[in-house]
DNA sequence: CGATTTTGACCCGCGC
DNA sequence: GCGCGGGTCAAAATCG
């Protein structure tokens, strides 16, 4: 009976394309004060699952982008089991729409004994959102600053 | 009213 | 062959 609704799950068996394979993951240290459940890091998200695994027993949000649901731009953020005040996103995919408010680029988070400058990294960011030309650099230092326990990223706190 | 969020359930891939 | 984990989607409820 309701067997042919969730039949429809899947739809797409096969992508033509092999995606873009860009995955950054960013450390972001946050106070327990910060933890909003939305993260404006210059775009909008919306929350589409939240679950648990092995590896780390805080739950993973899974965020999509809302503006383009059909663009292969995800984002995953993870607690960190060590850090509670550090949350890792995974930012898979690229940008290819515009900015739904590039001036509501207000993020709160608070860069405590960050080596980097904010506005270094907001550049990496754009480098990413215009073009993935550096995206070999970008991965090697989102690398290094992932390697860095002591390493804060703000994102854009102009 | 619209948009967003939350939870649950289901599905697929892989390993042994 | 079977099980588990991980991931996504859907619907509903709520808030501004």
């Amino acid at each position: 009976m309701i067997q042919k609704s969730i039949l429809k799950k899947h739809a797409s068996p096969k992508r033509p394309r092999e995606i873009t394979t860009n995955i950054s993951t960013v450390c972001i240290k946050t106070t327990s004060s910060d933890q909003t459940s939305v993260v404006k890091d210059g775009y909008h998200w919306r929350k589409y699952g939240q679950k648990v695994t092995r590896d780390n027993p805080s739950p993973r949000a899974y965020y999509k982008c809302s503006f383009a649901p059909t663009f292969p731009v995800k984002k995953k953020v993870q607690r960190s089991a060590k850090d509670p005040s550090v949350l890792v996103a995974t930012y898979e995919g690229e940008h290819n729409h515009p900015h739904p408010s590039q001036a509501e680029i207000k993020v709160p988070l608070v860069n405590q004994g960050v080596t980097i400058d904010p506005r270094y990294l907001k550049k990496f960011m754009e480098d990413i959102n215009t073009n993935s030309l550096q995206r070999d650099l970008v991965e090697q230092m989102t690398s290094s600053l992932t390697k860095n326990p002591s390493f804060a990223a703000a994102v854009a706190a102009a």
